[in-house]
DNA sequence: CCCATTTGTATATTCATTAAACTAAGTTTG
DNA sequence: CAAACTTAGTTTAATGAATATACAAATGGG
């Protein structure tokens, strides 16, 4: 019961994120256009607009074109105004970025992880997170917050409560990151953090309701629905690896039986290809030179994979579905045995204006998906304080 | 691009609305209470009562218990202010209600169904609306709106695509009740009704996260997520009966292979019962009766709900899945076997706050659905217009 | 060069929430 | 039992946001 009221600094807070969006999103862009597309008084859009400028999240650049009259002057949004921080804890790698406030890389850093231990790799994520800001040019705000996605379970308060493939169990990331830096810090699962990265900056730009499948080593989904990401109550949404597609089937390393993951991730990929094949980037190679045992894999795995897909389409009828993560790398071969599954399996009218794309930030989704709920956060919060 | 800017009249309207909510939740509740746990200052809550007196959605009733000052004013939501019709149509009936604006049933009428020629089904449920109507009291609003629920797909548009088990396909549903009724018309599918029956008076009114299964003839699910239903992008979303459980399973009607209707609806059941089983009413009757045969049936049937549990659970790590439809009669046999298959099978950190619970309102979760839906939206235009 | 047009600003108006003062009607206490 | 205190609710003024209006600035077209 606390933000349930409605109030004048309320209606102005919004209205200024709305512009500062608008401006985000369509730069390069004059007040008179603002005014235009949000509807709201020219006079309101100015006064927010010079706020806006003192703080500033924007600038001026010289006057636009004239269409039959005063030439408008352009506003930009200042991505440089800060840096944001992702990293993404993999199970044999860290990959961090520091990103302008669009999402832009500006630099990149890639470590090999030995173990896993948590103490261990904390150690290496500060190290490459202090590194980072060593590096990092001059601005007004400076790190506006560091994010971290993790192959997990989150929960809603930034603890790790169970990293199977990282052999974690209850560690308090956030906190721990927050006491080094303090910045703001957000924890999220890797799978949710890759969904809102192809939404904010790859494949899924367009769309409302996006399933994104994070096919690796396991299987995670993130759930983005009306644009918003869907957590869950506890903040465990997604856990569509233990999806059961197979009654009967498989044994799963969760304890259960014929989930999804045991049959169309990597891990089932390379069990699947048998003892002389040791890694998804061989047999990638493999296809790539007409290997038909090795294409047949793909296919296989592609076929699970739509079987999945039917399940996903059939309960969210979402927009688009999008495949990410490591077995996306071999989309060649997977593409058409999914689209096919789908064909056969799907109700029809959910297959209609159903979009199946692959990621369009590859290694780069879990980063950039993170640091996209760091900026957001930044641009609210700061919106709020004026 | 529309309701994207904000403004007093915005503020207004959504303060009265929560003003509105207030008292219809909390009834008898006085202004002072209202300011207090809204947070408005008293002279808002004043101004707004009034409105909403003058408007006659609200009364006020003589003056409550002093807790050391002056007694204050008990306000009352005037539930008969209107009312609202819901229909629920079945396979092989009709049930339609007439509610008053808090979801009370004041009249109720049942009717079967011989066949379901829409023209037919369509003159039937005309019939039954306008009794309804000639039977209604006297109010200010009169009728609100008309819901109805339907088994099938429909979509935004109040049009039912596809309702295999009446033999529907791409008929005018909303369209044709508001040309004959002229009052606001809401088309649902039957378990997203019944979703929203159950969260608003029936099992589900403490939680946020709640995936309702109604388990009929097929099985369809109704998704609710942070409080309100989501229907994907076209409306189709909660399909789940056509979710893959067993990929090489059986046949489904839907073409597909391994749904889970096809292992734990009434018909599966049916099927599983043979032939000289007639009907659900029959096998409970057994079952009642300690029949030990009949009682393996409904504890198979449990298992099979559970697998599909276990991927709602795994997949939305909902705060709660009410289990509803004429399935749902059994629940003394299906319970535990349900339970023992989430145990053994989901991740156990999605276990921990789960609820699972049996539909409240029984038969009539799509009605009340169907007609709180109405009901919501006449009070949020009812608001508006001041 | 004049004028219509577009951009942007300055000033006054509107309107919803809030603050403060006040009335109403009760309870508590000495 | 009366004075003091509490609580409920209204009235009036103040605040602050969006808007309406008027206006200034800058430009292109005849």
């Amino acid at each position: 019961m606390e933000t349930m009221t409605w109030n004048q600094q309320i209606v102005k807070k919004n209205n200024k994120a709305l512009v500062l969006q608008l401006i985000i999103e369509k730069e390069p862009i004059s007040r008179a256009d603002i005014a235009q597309v949000s509807g709201l008084h020219k006079a309101t859009v100015s006064s927010l607009v010079n706020e806006l400028l003192e703080e500033e999240l924007i600038y001026e650049s010289g006057p636009g074109e004239s269409s039959g009259g005063r030439r408008p002057v352009i506003l930009h949004f200042n991505k440089v105004a800060g840096f944001a921080i992702g990293i993404d804890i993999g199970v044999n790698y860290v990959l961090s970025v520091l990103t302008d406030l669009k999402g832009n890389i500006l630099i990149e850093k890639n470590q090999p992880l030995a173990q896993t231990v948590y103490s261990e790799v904390m150690s290496t994520v500060k190290n490459m997170i202090q590194s980072l800001i060593n590096e990092m040019p001059g601005s007004r705000y400076g790190i506006v917050g560091i994010g971290a996605g993790v192959p997990g379970i989150v929960n809603k308060e930034g603890s790790v409560l169970l990293a199977p493939n990282l052999g974690w169990k209850n560690v308090q990331l956030k906190t721990d990151l927050e006491n080094e830096f303090r910045v703001p810090v957000m924890i999220e699962n890797e799978a949710n953090a890759g969904a809102v990265g192809e939404q904010q900056l790859g494949a899924g730009q367009d769309y409302q309701n996006i399933i994104y499948i994070s096919a690796g080593i396991g299987i995670g989904v993130g759930i983005i629905l009306n644009k918003v990401l869907y957590q869950g109550r506890n903040g465990f949404s997604g856990e569509m690896g233990h999806m059961i597609i197979d009654l009967n089937g498989k044994l799963c390393s969760c304890g259960s039986r014929g989930c999804w993951e045991a049959y169309s991730s990597e891990n089932a990929l390379l069990e699947m290809a048998g003892k002389n094949t040791d890694s998804l980037e061989a047999l990638i190679k493999r296809a790539e030179n007409s290997d038909e045992a090795a294409k047949h894999l793909f296919g296989e795995i592609g076929n699970y994979l739509g079987f999945g897909i039917n399940n996903i389409i059939n309960t969210f009828n979402p927009d688009q579905v999008i495949i990410g993560n490591r077995l996306a790398l071999a989309k060649e071969w997977m593409v058409q045995p999914i689209r096919t599954i789908i064909e056969n399996h799907t109700l029809s009218h959910h297959q209609k204006e159903l979009q199946l794309d692959f990621s369009k930030l590859g290694k780069y989704s879990t980063v950039l998906g993170v640091t996209a709920f760091v900026v957001e956060n930044f641009i609210k919060e700061e919106a709020r304080t004026s």
